[in-house]
DNA sequence: ATCCAGCATTGATCCAAATCAAGGCATGAC
DNA sequence: GTCATGCCTTGATTTGGATCAATGCTGGAT
């Protein structure tokens, strides 16, 4: 454990939202903080929760599921490090929209949400971090809401797989990140019609093969489903987190 | 002009967003700000656009609109006085998502992106009050998300009705805010599924005479659409702007 | 008054997506 | 090996909601 602290504090000076900061003001925030390494299925909070701590992805990733009361369940929100899981609930110490769930092994800085926020209050280089989190993840919410309201199923599915492969760079294909489930619950439809909207997508230049997609003609799947920068792009690295 | 400048000054004072800000720094902030009145149907800014102000709203409101490449448009988000429209879009400098609209002659406050960054990033009571509409407008986001993944058109009519009637202090009414296709727009169906579901929530409990809606049983009207204070309450007043 | 434009309702029909149901294909336990 | 278990696919069917089309209502404008 020791070890790890140690380890864990080189790491901590990297991450750009605790560079800059004033030495005492880092000590003093990160005196509460832990760090916490948590294995995969560990569920980091339930929605309707208040805020302990203000979590931070330093390794690996958190799942955000909403879900209704008679127990479905659909993902929200994939956050990766380095970023805030959702700071809204924290800074406003309201409960909870979303349940957390962790789909790797990942690690994660707890620090205290009173203290946090009264870092944030005090420290104008994290009152900034605080809101360029708060601004993407705002964006990416909007831009969600678009997708569901805008598009239908497989025009959803196609702009899916086209913001993918741009995402990993390789313009060829586009590797799923996670089961077909859960990606078809990200996209606001069911398994099934995931799987069938993959196989109509044959017709439109890919190839599915498991959790790897080729893309045989991205002109002629981009034809049928109308990427929109507005709806796919990811915003650029405004705020470092 | 001169007499409504004045007048907006006293008004300007008392906002809580300039409240407590050093005299100098509002000074500054406020030297290159305008008032401006607009009527119903001004378009504020279209979606694409880059932000060159930080609006506020003074009186009346914006909504805020998706639009699709094939120019089909929804309601998104309806932004009441007072409060900031879209921070998330001028604190980055990232282009709009939305476009925004004005429903009814109203009020705005511009300050110059630039200088509202710059205001922002130095004062930390305003970097408080940005993070404040930040953190409630993702909270509404992620409200609407879950809504409209986690529910069929019946219930989020029906919760629509009874948030409404909630947040309007009568429990034995709703008075819709606006036209029925923008409502419908705003919780994702059309129009005519829109008429359907009030016409059939009226063996629900509910009696509806054009924009008044009578609640004439709140028990059974929340039996068929589930009703989840995680989903439809709105967050009290944590951050006055 | 009449006309018209904009919004809302209602009915008929269609279609996209959900649901229900049956297998398939891995992987891991034993 | 056999047997589960979990995930995915595929087919058949249903259904929720969209679309198409016609009509109604209301509030100006003239």
């Amino acid at each position: 454990m020791l070890d790890e602290m140690t380890y864990e504090d080189v790491e901590l000076e990297e991450l750009p939202l605790f560079r800059g900061l004033p030495a005492p003001r880092r000590t003093n925030l990160l005196r509460h903080a832990m760090v916490h390494g948590v294995p995969s299925g560990t569920v980091l909070f339930e929605q309707g929760d208040v805020p302990n701590f203000q979590l931070i992805v330093l390794a690996g990733s958190a799942h955000l599921f909403g879900r209704s009361t008679e127990g479905r369940e659909v993902l929200i929100e994939a956050v990766r490090a380095p970023d805030l899981i959702i700071p809204a609930a924290v800074l406003t110490g309201a409960p909870y929209l979303m349940q957390a769930r962790v789909p790797e092994p990942s690690r994660f800085l707890l620090i205290h949400a009173a203290a946090f926020r009264a870092a944030v209050e005090a420290e104008p280089l994290l009152a900034h971090a605080a809101i360029g989190s708060l601004a993407a993840q705002f964006r990416r919410m909007v831009r969600q809401i678009k997708n569901l309201k805008l598009r239908n199923s497989i025009e959803r599915v196609g702009c899916y797989l086209l913001a993918l492969s741009k995402r990993q760079g390789t313009p060829d294909r586009a590797v799923l990140p996670f089961e077909k489930t859960l990606i078809a619950s990200e996209l606001g439809i069911t398994r099934e019609s995931f799987s069938r909207a993959l196989s109509s997508l044959g017709k439109s230049g890919i190839r599915v093969d498991g959790q790897m997609i080729e893309i045989l003609d991205a002109t002629r799947l981009a034809a049928v489903c109308a990427p929109d920068p507005l709806i796919d792009e990811t915003d650029g690295e405004g705020f470092p987190i």
